[in-house]
DNA sequence: TTGAAAGCGATACCAT
DNA sequence: ATGGTATCGCTTTCAA
């Protein structure tokens, strides 16, 4: 093992001026910052892990905590430890998993036992356990996601109430007055407040706009190809020509099929309006527009977040939502279609 | 923050017998443990993770590195991160996170900082460059899955081989002369060695049985249900009644649904062995006999090992294969059909 | 611009 | 059975 002190000697200088030349925290002259920085890698040289802990303010790890719940949508959830994870390590942070049922139990633990710099939590859902840990340790905590009671709390989000509004501004944009939304599974109502958020959007979109509405579930516990089917088959009788739909692939597809079976062109006679999804529908039959759901940009910010708030420890809880972005794909009518 | 010194004062012991006591490494009498542990409790107290990595020998962490491919299937996965997640909390150890394509960089990084004392190897592929780093690191590695060239290394991982003969040998059992193996989407056998030791052992137990075998795949990129039905179909055609099925769920799906379609029985007029499978079949509209993927068995005893080498270093590398267990549910005919 | 040295908070060895 | 203390390798103040 090398430790600094053989760094130093190689160089010929002392152990703080090489924890100075390789943290930059202080000025160090180009020749011997050089000379630092050769002796350091020839000898491979890294900081060990737990004296910079015991030593230092930072730890440079944080704790993610994900309760994997039986509805878990595993590919977004993925995505989304994925880009937490690479947003830390953008900035020298490694990420320390806290999974299971043990989750609270392990924010007190890695908070208590300063293990972590910050706490970033996942998968919040509207009566979320960790909010109230998050309120008794003193260990940063941010919210990925927004829980019903985030008093006090730091919380970073996609804006899915605007999100909703646009996707019904579009389609009333394109002389739409009749929406069917395609919702999510029945106990993501329950479980999740994102859904939620994107339907009271929807709603109050519909409304603003004085578009008749209908809301549904594609399905009960787990989206259900028969139930989507029905559901569309039900709109399209209504006369409704216009989707809002917030789901996961498969009853996109479903979608897609029915529209193709009735002799229905998306955005021609039908308009389609993905939101809030967070995989590639570039990858369907028909490409739609969507309001995509991008991990990187609720996950940077929560790490910006999350290290400004290790900087300065008086700024105060925020919840910051950011802007839905629309990007159109042709499924939505124009008006030379009308 | 609490500190050894306070729950010291607060016993009226010494901090050495806080440690102790705490630890037990060594004997500490009945009452004066008590009166220590209720102190550490009033107050509150956790060793500094620092502090703690930097006087033992021990940091308490695990590495975790999975590389995420695009061909990844996510809920298979989750349930590997979550089964090392718990054995390793079982030991009193955290799991740290290295995703993403520097998976080979991170983990020379935790060896050579001391981030953690072992590292797991999820998602193993047969060239994987783990191996490698692996091989030029001191910190203990465990691979969970098994590489072309495990020369020198760790390995632990479901005997994949003799689940593929297993359930040719129980089709084989029954009475069967062709079997069909419904397997992996083509880009697996690129990517993933088990499914090519699934298939090898299919392949040989066939040859010991003396059976006409069809090995086949699901697709190319993904499982295609168009390909799935086709495979079925042509099976059905050569007079196939048997089936292994090595694959993710929709593919179980279409071949049920083929079958009925045809009016076969499962159980009855054919066979089908699911095998290596991680999700719950009972899901399935027929239930079946599996070979089950078992995340927990793998992990638990990665974890294990990881331990015990912690303990006795000179233990040498090992492969351990644990042996298939074999869930009967009808789904094979029994000697009463034929 | 650089160096010396005081901690950081545990663990574990050496005493008693 | 318990206590004293050197030690781990770094960060950071204080001095020069």
């Amino acid at each position: 093992m090398t430790t600094i002190h053989q760094v130093a000697e190689a160089a010929g200088v002392s152990i703080s001026t090489v924890s100075y030349a390789l943290s930059g925290k202080r000025p160090v002259s180009e020749k011997t910052r050089r000379r630092i920085e050769e002796a350091a890698a020839a000898l491979g040289y890294m900081p060990d892990a737990g004296a910079r802990m015991l030593a230092g303010r930072r730890t440079h790890i944080f704790a993610l905590t994900e309760p994997l719940r039986a509805d878990t949508h595993a590919p977004t959830h993925m995505a989304f430890v994925l880009a937490t994870s690479i947003a830390a390590r953008r900035h020298g942070y490694d990420v320390l998993l806290l999974t299971d049922e043990q989750a609270s139990v392990g924010m007190s633990r890695v908070a208590s036992s300063r293990l972590v710099d910050a706490i970033l939590v996942l998968d919040v859902a509207p009566d979320d356990a960790r909010v109230e840990i998050a309120r008794s340790i003193r260990t940063p905590t941010i919210f990925i996601g927004l829980p019903d009671d985030a008093e006090g709390l730091t919380c970073v989000d996609i804006d899915f109430e605007a999100a909703g509004r646009l996707a019904v501004d579009r389609l009333a944009d394109a002389g739409h007055t009749a929406i069917t939304l395609l919702g999510q599974p029945a106990v993501s109502y329950r479980t999740s407040n994102f859904s939620r958020r994107l339907r009271r959007g929807v709603e109050s979109g519909a409304q603003a706009r004085d578009i008749a509405l209908e809301t549904t579930c594609s399905g009960e516990l787990a989206t259900d190809a028969g139930v989507v089917r029905a559901v569309v088959e039900a709109a399209l009788a209504r006369g409704d020509r216009a989707f809002v739909v917030h789901t996961v692939t498969d009853a996109h597809e479903v979608l897609l099929s029915v529209l193709a079976d009735h002799g229905l062109r998306v955005g021609h006679d039908v308009s389609v309006v993905s939101a809030a999804t967070a995989f590639d529908t570039s990858d369907l039959r028909t490409p739609l527009d969507t309001i995509p759901l991008v991990p990187s940009q609720s996950c940077d910010l929560a790490v910006e977040i999350a290290l400004h708030r290790l900087e300065d420890r008086t700024s105060s809880p925020r919840i910051h939502l950011i802007p839905p972005e629309y990007h159109p794909a042709g499924s939505v009518r124009t008006l030379a279609d009308r």
